[in-house]
DNA sequence: CCTACAATCTGTAGCCACTACAGATGCAAG
DNA sequence: CTTGCATCTGTAGTGGCTACAGATTGTAGG
């Protein structure tokens, strides 16, 4: 029943066409311990199989989502735990949010500082620059 | 004329403390070239003046508007030209606002993911973790 | 003047998450 | 067997700091 022949191993570059991540980044995601090492060809070429794929593209997707290699990693060793460990996900993944929100509320105050900024500095009407104004003296 | 003395010049420390910079981060700026070297005591201490704090007040403002220090030094040079120089500053800062944008627009689209995530992984009713399932298969 | 002790000095390394080489091999098609 | 691409290892760079170590310097009290 093993003539149904597993699928046949990945080079590093085919694996970083179907995940979409950078061969160096695959190495990187390997050194600091995120991508387990895989087996290598005589010719010490990494050679990766469906597992890997699946794991790289978890640390993919948990990247998009923003979080930290080390959320990541702890994401995994949740996901490899066997229990469901919901709760915790939860945790973390609220964490990660309010931790988002909170960039997003100091972006907006950002945005509406510049905008004061470039709205007071239209073309005529101006001895000095209102900009470089409120960087030399304050809001 | 001269009897008015010049406020007498600062080490580091007392710059560290009336403009809010870290030392560390006082001797960077010098380094990387975005506050101009001071003279110096006999025995090699920086004694600043009243334009450095002026400059690094600058610095640290534009840092708090989340400009580059590239970005910075462009800032310095426009407005040290003498010419108003507004059209240019006005140009960097609504670049830099568009990219504030943009910042923020992804941050959003974070923030919904990630919301969804926690929305769906409620205590009770789940055979597997809803978040574990997102990073695994995708959305 | 001497002694503590604080402040400052230089130089280097670490942080995060990659990215970009150089120079040496390996592999597969023709 | 050759050609040429893929992959290998190791190192260094990015931005904007921050954190040391180990050596000086400055200063206040006795």
């Amino acid at each position: 029943m093993q003539t149904r022949s597993r699928a046949r191993p990945l080079p590093i570059g085919r694996l970083s066409k179907t995940t979409g991540v950078n061969i160096e980044t695959i190495r990187y995601y390997e050194r600091v311990g995120l991508l387990p090492a895989p087996p290598r060809s005589t010719g010490r070429h990494r050679l990766y199989d469906e597992a890997h794929v699946q794991r790289l593209c978890f640390i993919r997707r948990s990247r998009e989502l923003g979080f930290s290699l080390d959320d990541i990693r702890a994401l995994h060793t949740l996901a490899d735990s066997g229990n469901v460990a919901c709760s915790d996900t939860r945790e973390m993944t609220l964490r990660h949010l309010a931790d988002v929100r909170g960039k997003i509320a100091s972006l907006r105050k950002l945005e509406r500082a510049l905008k004061v900024m470039t709205d007071a500095c239209q073309p005529g009407s101006q001895r000095s620059c209102p900009i470089l104004d409120t960087l030399n003296f304050g809001r």
